[in-house]
DNA sequence: CACTATGATTGACAATTATCAAGATCGCAA
DNA sequence: TTGCGATCTTGATAATTGTCAATCATAGTG
């Protein structure tokens, strides 16, 4: 594995605080590999060879059922993905695919279980970022069972807001039919929910978002920290 | 607190490989107390300032937004909830109230964490506990997001049939407009819901169900052990 | 034994969301 | 630039789900 990529991975809360040894340990059976854009990296159901962390690109996170398929989650560099059924030595309960062209480190599951078993310090942040992977999804279920469809878009619009500065103006960070995916809805409604937003003072233009009346936009959106505040 | 209920804390799996002494730390600042049915145990927001154990009786787990609520889970005996804002040190997500007359142990949430801080095998079995709670609310997230009320329906059917043992007629844990929150929908869809699955082989009547033809039943249903199996 | 309160069901209706079928728009490559 | 393919948008319609009101069933209670 190249130093740099290495470097990074060790800046991670999950491995800052591992001792020398084992990180490299942890790191003689790793690889990184560069993967163009809409490649399958794994499929929902398989067992869990390899922890992955993402360091350059993107991945979308998501899942098939009976022909239908949603997405989610977005996992952004850097940071892992599938810790959970990593530890557990489960099946992924979900599929992984880079949205563009993406370097991904690759470390093998039994090692990553096998130093949680005996460094106590990499079991604790192993704890913290899985609670704050738990409250996640708990504030992405809250969202969809306590609000409309209109209701997620214009949160998401505040929450992306505030991701990228928080000026009135900004654009969407991927595009809209997965945007409607992981906000729960089809892309005609995701259309027609941008349309029925701009009474509360939003403009959009292709992938250019402008919230005109702030007020009034957070009024009817009524974000909450207990479901759209990240650090939370 | 009493023997006994020390005795049943000490079994779960996420005190059983703690050291005495620690667990006897860990147990010197916790109590247990009775509660009837009906209330709220902590509040959503509020600091996370104890670990609970229910040890008898039953716990909600529910939220609000905007006047509207929500039940995220229930919570059965001998096991913990809001275990990952107690390590975190984060206000509480969700809020719990007691569905019946229940016995529940507080444990300080401060000491938990000082706990975890020193006791690796404890760190440990925090990770496997939120791993799996982790893997749950994914498992709901899919649920909610691939599949209709109807479906939901018929797979928590099939759920709650194997829990049960397995036989044809089985009967429902909890009342109906508890059991509607949970699948997301209102109970008056969940009573159209349950006439909408007769053509598929189900008989119910109060709180009594009978699936009549499992094959079909399970053909509508199409059960997936990455959304229903409990241990996957 | 009524009486009451609560939950469950039903029907009528409204709102929301999905589906299907065109078009419109955009990005990209020849 | 032109043309192609994909995404996005729009309209019409259907399916699903929610709301409101009324009724029914049931379990306690006096």
């Amino acid at each position: 594995m190249p130093d740099s990529a290495f470097k990074e991975i060790r800046h991670l809360a999950l491995f800052s605080q591992m001792a020398d040894d084992t990180f490299s340990a942890l790191m003689r059976g790793a690889y990184v590999q560069n993967f163009p854009a809409q490649i399958e990296l794994i499929t929902e159901g398989d067992p869990s060879d390899f922890l992955h962390v993402v360091l350059s690109g993107s991945v979308d996170l998501f899942s098939s059922w009976n022909g239908r398929e949603t997405s989610l989650a977005t996992v952004r560099p850097i940071s892992t993905f599938i810790l959970a059924a990593t530890i557990k030595d489960a099946p992924y309960l979900m599929s992984a695919r880079t949205l563009e062209k993406s370097r991904i480190a690759l470390i093998p599951s039994q090692d990553v279980r096998a130093v949680f078993d005996i460094d106590g310090s990499f079991a604790r942040a192993i704890v913290t970022e899985l609670a704050q992977c738990y409250r996640s999804v708990i504030k992405a279920q809250k969202e969809l069972k306590l609000r409309t469809s209109l209701e997620r878009l214009a949160n998401y619009l505040l929450r992306q807001q505030r991701r990228t500065g928080g000026t009135a103006a900004f654009s969407l960070d991927y595009e809209k039919r997965r945007l409607a995916s992981v906000l729960g809805m089809t892309p005609e409604n995701l259309s027609r929910a941008f349309k029925g937003l701009e009474p509360f003072g939003l403009q959009i233009e292709g992938t250019r978002v402008t919230i005109t009346d702030q007020a009034e936009f957070e009024r009817f959106a009524k974000p909450n920290p207990l479901i759209d505040d990240a650090s939370a």
